[in-house]
RNA sequence: GGCCCCGUAGCUCAGUGGAUAGAGCAACAGCCUUCUAAGCUGUGGGUCACACGUUCGAAUCGUGUCGGGGUCACCA
């Protein structure tokens, strides 16, 4: 139990005495504010119109059972006007310390046997990822991580959209514009590589829609006309028609881009348990759809087209069968979901998915409601914001995209630099260094994605770069490296031998009620971690993770500026401060693994 | 136009019913003979878009206005 669910069971039980009922809901606790005394506050106003009493009255009341019944947990309080504050006794923080310190899954939960399905990348492959995928990337790996950490079995799936008619487009660009090149022979990263011809698909096909303008035609009529988009309409129809050369061309092209992001998803550390393509499961659905015909939830228009009415729903009309029997995207999503869900019954399923997004993911639910769908309520759409340069929006076809892999590249650059500047690692092997300007560039980039609430839209400016300094991922490694430093100099035999000695014999009472501020103010905060691996949870918010870890590190960072840690006043604050220090390294690096990033020994 | 989301310091963001609204960056002033200065300490910086309402108490809840974005495809 942390020490706020101690607390508000103690206050439970002391509400008793006044004969009624009150449940955890029907008051607050919260952090004492800093300027007074105390570490965690009660708030009183909600309780004080059932019982009639004033706040001051009340509050000593309480305050007075509660250090009566809890004494080794609480020992003092104060009332201010409807607040009363409460202070947790240094044993108790010493205890739980000694307990903890070297608890390497601490704040973590016991398999609580349920499972969730996390959906997320879910990349096209006409083109290379950028920086929009980044965030969804590390939001989707980090939910993962944060749900395992919270007890739930979980599989990380990938829906890769390799078929339609964006693929053909790059397909038929190459087809005409390349000349047989290969990402071999220009030397290109192949998803790279096949980017270009989308792009210059786009170029083209924008020439031939402005010439057929000029010559009459109205746009949507040059849109439809232009000879490259029949040809490409032409090229999915043989697709679909299973031609042996469009399908070649087909298998060749998206092997390129898969090595490409083969090589991205390496770096940053993004992995699946499972990875559906849609060329496999654009086909699925079909058969629910003649079943909800029967049943009276769909209907058929005219032209044989199959519809859903969701207007009971404030949405709107939805077709899910084209007159011609072939699927539309909301068709081949539900007949995956159902096939997921036969594969692997997971309780829940959530969707990492970019807000633009939020209608249809509605309807996919709804739709899958009304056809009574079994896994239809477990289905959840994270939703997240758009990455948006300070121009605004980044658009493939105006070439307004910050690429991940330059990104990559930058930040590990980056790091370099700054590496070198400071001449601290200067014994590192060649390797050594690669891997150190890695884990903090990636750190950077990781850090500075995930510390944004996931819902909110979020701005990148790319003139300014990424920094390394402040409420940033080097920051919180570079306090760990600290501590290892610190660690190493101890000597780790040293360590265990005193956390045994504290385990064994306790720290003599006429010491233990002198915990300093700063070391009070840490083991408090390191108490904190488990309560934010379940709110991260409840909010599948990764920056809660990214907060926590940087305030604590913020923390850790003045004490150790302020007291020395080898050279304590006496061996017992020595051991105090060394189990401080051993914890907060082990909370850093198990916090920042939640967010998917690594921890350096040194920096 | 309908529906949805957003508006907090110069910039990027926390805070979503509690005490005098917080960080980081940027600016300025200090701190390395002592465990890593990618650090620490301090200063300045706010009409929480605006108005009205609910409440003992509102950045937080409600209504309206203004501003920004998304979406309303037989694209995915």
């Amino acid at each position: 139990m942390t020490i706020i669910e101690i607390l508000k069971n103690a206050v439970l039980e002391s509400l008793a005495i006044y004969g009624q009922s009150f449940t955890p809901k029907d008051f607050q606790v919260s952090e004492t504010n800093p300027e007074f005394e105390g570490d965690y506050t009660v708030i009183l106003f909600s309780l004080i119109k059932n019982l009639k009493k004033s706040p001051d009255v009340l509050g000593s009341e309480l305050g007075k059972h509660i250090i009566e019944n809890n004494g080794s947990i609480f020992y003092g309080f104060n009332v201010i006007k409807g607040f009363l504050n409460i202070s947790v006794t240094d044993e108790y923080l010493t205890a739980f310390l000694q307990k903890n310190h070297n608890h390497k899954s601490f704040g973590k939960q016991q398999p609580n046997g349920k499972k969730i399905m996390v959906e997320y990348s879910s990349p096209n492959t006409n083109k290379p990822l950028h920086l929009g995928h980044l965030r969804n990337n590390f939001i989707g790996w980090s939910i993962a991580e944060i749900l395992k950490a919270n007890g739930y079995e979980v599989i990380k799936t990938c829906i890769v959209n390799d078929r339609g008619i964006h693929i053909c487009k790059s397909m038929l660009a190459w087809q005409l514009f390349a000349n047989g090149a290969t990402p071999q022979s220009t030397n290109m990263k192949g998803d790279h590589f096949v980017g270009d011809y989308y792009v210059k698909f786009n170029n083209e096909y924008k020439k031939q829609v402005e010439e057929l303008i000029q010559t009459g035609r109205t746009k949507d009529e040059a849109e439809k006309e232009a000879p490259l988009m029949k040809e490409t309409q032409q090229m999915l129809v043989d697709w679909e028609n299973n031609d042996a050369e469009v399908k070649q061309l087909w298998k060749k092209m998206n092997a390129w881009v898969y090595e490409g992001f083969e090589i991205t998803y390496k770096r940053i550390g993004s992995d699946f348990d499972k990875t559906y393509y849609e060329s496999e499961t654009y086909l699925l659905g079909k058969d629910f759809v003649y079943e909800g015909l029967d049943k009276g939830i769909l209907y058929k228009k005219d032209d044989e087209s199959i519809w859903i009415d969701l207007t009971e729903n404030g949405l709107d009309e939805k077709l899910v069968l084209r007159g011609d029997g072939t699927s539309v995207y909301i068709t081949s999503d539900i007949g995956l979901a159902k096939q997921k869900y036969e594969q692997y019954g997971p309780d829940q399923s959530i969707y990492v998915v970019g807000d633009e997004q939020n209608y249809h993911l509605k309807v996919l639910q709804v739709i899958c409601k009304k056809l009574g769908m079994p896994f239809a309520d477990g289905i959840y759409h994270l939703s997240y914001g758009m990455v948006e340069l300070p121009t605004g929006k980044m658009k493939s076809r105006e070439g307004t995209v910050v690429d991940a892999d330059d990104l990559i590249d930058e930040m590990i650059l980056t790091a370099k630099r700054h590496t070198e500047e400071l001449g601290k690692v200067k014994d590192f092997h060649e390797e050594e260094l690669q891997k150190l300007y890695e884990t903090l560039g990636l750190g950077a980039m990781k850090f500075y994605l995930l510390r944004v609430d996931p819902k909110k839209r979020m701005v990148f400016n790319p003139e300014e770069s990424i920094d390394f300094h402040g409420f940033t991922g080097p920051f919180v490694q570079y306090t760990f490296a600290r501590i290892q430093s610190v660690l190493k100099k101890v000597g780790s035999l040293q360590l265990a031998v005193a956390s045994e000695q504290q385990t064994t014999n306790n720290y003599p009472p006429s010491t233990i009620h002198q915990l300093l501020p700063l070391e009070k103010q840490l083991i408090l905060k390191l108490e904190q971690f488990s309560a934010a691996i379940a709110q991260a949870r409840d909010e599948l918010n990764p920056s809660v993770i990214a907060n926590y870890v940087f305030h604590l590190a913020k923390i850790f960072n003045s004490f150790y500026t302020e007291h020395s840690i080898v050279n304590a006043e006496n061996e017992l604050k020595k051991n105090l401060r060394l189990s401080i220090a051993d914890m907060t390294a082990n909370v850093l690096g198990s916090g920042m693994q939640l967010l998917g990033i690594s921890m350096p020994d040194r920096m």
